[in-house]
DNA sequence: CAGGGTCAGGGGTCAC
DNA sequence: GTGACCCCTGACCCT
């Protein structure tokens, strides 16, 4: 046992390195935040399309923006600002109103098209369009703190509030371009600008000025902010309608992603080797002629669709309401994990590549700002080095399958779902693992497991490795729950 | 399957640290790269300053200074720590906020059950527990400076009589040792003041002209006075919120409070050898080292709960209600009981004495008048003396059950709650009591539990050992009820 | 280092 | 639900 102490140092540099890999994928950018509103304004404008409202106050030209109204103006009504509230100048009232959207996650409509005015006088018109605007003018839901009342007490009855956010709050995220979205949603860049346009161009995407206004828009409404936290796209995934969509316990792609029959014999580990599966089955013919768009998106589609249905299908006591509930903070966990775990099939590095190359078209044609595309960038070599990392531990699927459960079920999120069938299906995990590294030979993968765990486990203080970049992006989703 | 557990978080530990090292290390060079990212990571965690403008962080000293706090976490509440401030090695957050709270003496309140997770995340949630935490963990108040007010020239306005207004008048004294609670309860210094609180503590109970409209919030005003008058601390304990959160017959901890099981035969007296039981059972290891807050208030904390669980199991005809009522007059009776009978087992000399010395800390640095310290002490020798009767007396756990059952249905208080019950189990206790004292060979004994037993009845004019103390205590209770 | 102070920007409240 | 108002936090800086 001792000797492992050696070992855990070994492992612990790796991690370490993995984590200052990706700890600096998200941090980086933060700084345009900043520069904001009319960044993301302009962000906004080519990438959605949004239709601020002639409004914008500060029309200005650019540069000397803040010289003028700056300091005092809000940015989204125009009313007097008290100071910069959630990364926008603005006023009591957004600041309040931005505040209580994203925590109450409640679903706004518009009764219009999308384009209701925002001003002083008329804010409080539509709250659709008032949070647009917020989420437009680079307020970030990130921002947003949790409350500060003590939970009451029992905090296993949590799922009542489920419910609520299943009508209204559809809070999801709509991946981009295949795997661009999931890849990216590790990066957070200016995800809310994005969020925004991509909601609006998903569901209904009504154009600005666009006069649809019969039923049917609605929908997409704040959740936007959810999801540009995350960083998505339009591009049609949207992990909360995949998690929504997988059955507990059927297989809709052929493909086995174990467990999910077998349950029969109640005894014995969460997982085994049969249960662990975890396969992209039809072999995934990848090269570079085919790799286009819609091949990268299936893949990833199918990654994410996986890995929900792994989680759904494992052999614990959680129930399918509570999953489903930490799959919208836990998705992009599992997503990486099961990039690294598929790496090798899915010829991760090509597909990058190939990605790498597509976003460098759309730099090309003005679809985002050169210093998103730096961002990209960023993220997916650390996506690549994470992968190298992961590739020299040479894990089994019974690792990768009880890193997933541990890591699902880890309470490294503020205001995360907890319930006593979470904890307890942690440590649960936790404790299998332990085992079952201890019994395997690998003595070096037991190590390295234990530290997976541990990081995962106590997740407060530290980021490490895959968790640095899906922490922060949950934090994110969790922030506006 | 335990100890691998223990392992696992050794390794955790070590791993932690070493990758705090790593992450130093990496850091530095990163951050002529990035410079920013790892400090917004860092806001961006603590959330609550997030703000983080682009500004620019960095320019501190940087390399060396940083290297220092890596590895040190806040031991209050995990976030990386920024030194060693008021004795612990804490955040600057922990720093600030015990800081505010020791100056403005305000008198916190925890709507949970004084046990909410002071973590990086969760620390905003409860000041109560946050403050009770960092007293735990080794800040001295006594380091808390006064405030510097000079600077501003204009300093002639007398500002030092303000502090009373201080907004608010939530005076409250944070109490520094972790048992004073308990003990300080007995003496009854302004004791009502702190009835009042617990009670509203528990029942919610608003005060006259307290503003407190909704069941949360305010409630902590002006009750800082009771509790500040009483000298009991933050420290978590809470006779009331134990009396209401013991219920009737389980055994929360695990402990033996004896009798609440074995109520099966109908027969027989109210306490045997088996119900009387009364055992602290982890046996409490307690000596000048660990002689710290946490552990003085643990065994307090325990003693005061299972006195209430033992009265509430005990084989009478008192109905629950009734006996929650009683308990918010009876409590100190029964602790004081309790004291005495584990007088041995917790090393009472050497807890009153680690007790003193901290209280003689706080009178230092001007948490309470000399005065109120005097009593104080007072308090802690009656108790030492009455320890010494009770020591020579050698009572059994039988003779000590009924004691507790007496002193509990005894009418000594002023508008103390009476029902036929309490009278007739009074009579049937003492009854028995004597019968059993009688029976027994020791007459000795029987002597000396009879006076016992006398004392407690008639209660009038004598002030004997236990019943000095706790009968003054309840006169006060009393009184303003 | 370990005290102190500052204040932007979080949080919460509660008439309206 | 709003938003004017005010309290509390904690990163930063000074001593
Ligand atoms: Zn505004
Ligand atoms: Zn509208
Ligand atoms: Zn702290
Ligand atoms: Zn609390």
């Amino acid at each position: 046992m001792r000797n492992l102490k050696a070992e855990e140092e070994a492992l612990a540099e790796t991690i370490s390195e993995i984590m200052d890999l990706l700890k600096k994928t998200t941090k980086d950018e933060q700084c345009d935040e900043i520069m904001c509103n009319e960044h993301d304004l302009s962000n906004a404008n080519t990438m959605a399309g949004l239709q601020r409202i002639s409004s914008s106050p500060k029309i200005t030209t650019n540069g000397s923006e803040r010289s003028e109204n700056c300091g005092e103006l809000c940015v989204v009504c125009g009313d007097k600002a008290s100071g910069r509230h959630y990364g926008a100048v603005s006023c009591e009232g957004c600041k309040g109103f931005f505040k209580r959207s994203i925590r109450k996650r409640i679903g706004y409509v518009c009764r219009s098209s999308k384009d209701c005015p925002v001003t002083k006088f008329h804010r409080n018109r539509c709250q659709y369009c008032r949070l647009r605007k917020c989420l437009l003018m680079g307020m970030r839901s990130e921002s947003v703190q949790a409350e500060r009342r003590p939970v009451v007490a029992n905090n296993n009855q949590q799922d009542s509030p489920p419910q609520n956010q299943n009508t209204t709050p559809r809070a999801m995220t709509p991946l981009n371009a295949g795997l661009v979205g999931g890849l990216l949603a590790l990066a957070k860049m200016e995800q809310e600008n994005k969020m925004i346009d991509s909601t609006q161009q998903q569901h209904t995407m009504i154009k600005p000025g666009s006069p649809m206004s019969n039923g049917n828009c609605t929908p997409p409404e704040f959740m936007d902010i959810k999801r540009e936290s995350i960083g998505e796209d339009e591009s049609g995934l949207d992990a909360m309608t995949v998690i929504g969509l997988v059955p507990p316990s059927a297989s809709p792609t052929s493909s086995g992603v174990g467990s999910s029959s077998s349950i029969s014999d109640d005894s014995g580990p969460i997982y085994n080797m049969e249960r662990s599966r975890f396969d992209i089955s039809p072999p995934v013919s990848w090269n570079p002629q085919n790799a286009n768009q819609q091949c990268i998106s299936e893949i990833t589609t199918r990654l994410l669709f996986l890995s929900v249905h792994f989680v759904k299908d494992s052999r614990v006591t959680i129930r399918n309401i509570t999953s489903e509930q930490l799959l919208k903070s836990k998705w992009c966990d599992l997503y990486i994990i099961a990039l690294m775990q598929t790496a090798d099939k899915i010829n991760l590095p090509q597909l990058l590549e190939t990605l790498t190359q597509q976003l460098a078209l759309g730099l090309e044609c003005g679809q985002f700002s050169p210093e998103k595309f730096e961002k990209f960038r960023e993220q997916m070599n650390r996506i690549m080095q994470l992968s190298h990392l992961f590739a020299a531990r040479d894990m089994s699927s019974v690792e990768y399958a009880y890193l997933k459960m541990i890591s699902f079920t880890t309470q490294d999120i503020p205001n995360l779902l907890t319930t006593s069938e979470t904890q307890s299906t942690n440590q649960l995990a936790s404790q299998e693992l332990f085992e079952y590294v201890s019994s395997s030979k690998s003595s070096l993968l037991h190590h390295q497991m234990s530290n997976e765990h541990i990081n995962v486990d106590d997740s407060t203080s530290e980021d490490n490795d895959t968790h640095v970049t899906s922490q922060q992006t949950n934090m994110n989703l969790a922030a506006e729950r």
